[in-house]
DNA sequence: TTGTAGGCGTTATCAA
DNA sequence: TTGATAACGCCTACAA
């Protein structure tokens, strides 16, 4: 097998087998017109020129390609990168390869949107609360099935999740049961997810007619919201914290053991999205449980269903449960 | 913008704009030799089509792609997801985009080659144990450029660390002034990760003429490796436990913890690889530290390179130290 | 069972 | 500054 610069062609293959162009795509796609003899010879000389189809020239030709695009604002978040993993095992199972896109501002936004358009993808997951609906109509307008996961949009299919209620719950419970102050730790400005678990904070509040104000901005970072948390403590060594991820709630945990605090009997804290972390911290924490891998999966087969019927709208709800550890009385 | 099924290709834009397909072409790739004139229309008529060039026409008019290839066992370890965000972040640099496929056994690793050399990409990212030097062959031979992670191939562009001799030091550290036995906490069989930190720890033993026998084969789990170790610890409450990736590293961690030993005076725990994790358990946990992100970035700017000068063959190595925390000595 | 010829949507060359 | 026209590598009627 030399170092073939120049890298063969269906055309070579045909010239070598002594057959024609049409013969060799057959053998080469498996078709069952070929007679066993010529497609021998085709075999042959797919070996010897070490020929490898080219899959570009594939996807002009049949106006389809077997890409599927993904995108999301990080990967190294760890329940986002589990999405991923469970997006990319179901696309394995239906034959699609996985162009993944991050976004990390509103321009970054716009070129992805493009490149997607451009590169005539299969189909998209939109895990990213960086896109709005809007957004998403460019990607449907030019009728590229698209499925969002997170982001509740009436006209677009979508994976979502129910926990407004159940934090609603919490929330109520520690208001009316144990009288207790309820603190949010939030990482972004625009973020829809936290914005939709404050609204629903801020709706439990209401229903006991109090006022919400207790929002506690904390950087994007481990350490810098431990220390921040600490400063935090050391004034307010009470109250139920709530945080979106688990590494933001850790921090609080940390800080609040590390000060001397008795959690949960001093200070209660929770997640909203738990990951295998919420396992490891001591006391364990308390977060909602939602298996991320299983959620990318099934996300990847509504994409699945989406490109075998385009005209379709689905919408999945996966359930969200609280799973009460040891940071939660 | 109405919802085109059929999608306008450069000729409808050229058609519209009463000009022919060269010159259309020249101002969707932004040359300067048309008139102004003639451009605005040019202009105007992809506005009102809702044109969006194809890429993968243009792939093939070009012979060449904007697509790199990844090849990772798994995306949803800390670590992996890390190196992969370093990668996506350097291959936006240069305008890639990154095609991520995943391998789970064998037969996975010869089904992701032969997709990966269809594609025509314009290089390789191999950040993957399963993969040999066969196996990269195959793609070099194809005259694609592949960069391995972690995979110290003489003939191949790579970027590696170097850790044994510190395993080594550390290893014989233990042997000679602590007087403790090493335990080598195992995770998969064929990883040629572990046979190399193993191999490390071997020849460690081997200078005090001592032999090394301390494997604990562990599941690939937190939870299982969890319950492994408390009975282990049950019987022997003592030694210096190394694991592979920090999670391992913590179950056995947490095992101890919750057997009422003493952790470092009894039992010393590290990891070889740690992540951002290592912080946030008590005591926090030693570990090597590397920058994963940064490591997945200079890989991809060494692909960069390697596909600007393939002749090029390119080895880089990066610092690994090792930064005690709690749970050792 | 096999082969011919046209098409997929671009880029690039060469005249005009 | 423009416009034909030939690639790029494959698929697929349609014919033989």
């Amino acid at each position: 097998m030399s170092k073939t610069l120049k890298k063969a062609t269906i055309y070579d293959v045909a010239r070598l087998a002594h057959t024609s162009l049409a013969t060799a795509s057959r053998v080469i796609n498996g078709k069952n017109n070929v007679s066993e003899i010529t497609k021998q010879r085709v075999l042959e000389a797919i070996k010897e020129l070490n020929y490898k189809p080219n899959a570009i020239a594939k996807d002009l030709a049949m106006n389809s390609t077997t890409n599927v695009a993904i995108i999301v604002p990080e990967i190294n978040y760890t329940y986002i990168s589990h999405v991923v993993a469970g997006l990319m095992d179901c696309a394995k199972k239906f034959g699609y390869d996985c162009l993944i896109f991050t976004t990390e501002d509103r321009a970054d936004v716009d070129r992805v949107l493009n490149k997607v358009l451009s590169k005539r993808v299969n189909g998209v997951i939109v895990f990213n609360d960086f896109l709005d609906e809007k957004d998403v109509g460019v990607l449907t307008d030019y009728a590229v099935p698209v499925v969002t996961i997170g982001l509740d949009l009436k006209t677009k299919s979508s994976v979502t999740w129910h926990y407004k209620n159940q934090i609603k719950d919490l929330v109520s419970e520690c208001l009316v049961l144990k009288k207790e102050e309820v603190y949010f730790l939030k990482v972004h400005n625009g973020s829809k997810t936290e914005q939709r678990v404050q609204s629903a904070i801020m709706e439990a509040y209401q229903l006991q007619n109090k006022e919400f104000s207790n929002v506690i901005k904390v950087p994007d970072s481990y350490k810098k919201t431990y220390s921040l948390m600490k400063q935090h403590f050391a004034k307010h060594p009470q109250g139920y914290y709530i945080a979106l991820r688990d590494s933001i709630a850790i921090a609080a945990l940390n800080a609040a053991m590390d000060m001397q605090l008795n959690v949960p009997n001093q200070v209660e804290i929770m997640a909203i999205i738990g990951t295998k972390y919420s396992e490891l911290t001591r006391p364990k924490l308390s977060s909602f449980d939602i298996n991320m891998r299983e959620l990318g999966f099934k996300s990847m087969e509504t994409l699945a269903k989406l490109i075998q019927h385009p005209d379709l709208i689905i919408h999945e709800k996966l359930p969200f449960n609280f799973v009460a550890r040891g940071t939660t009385k």
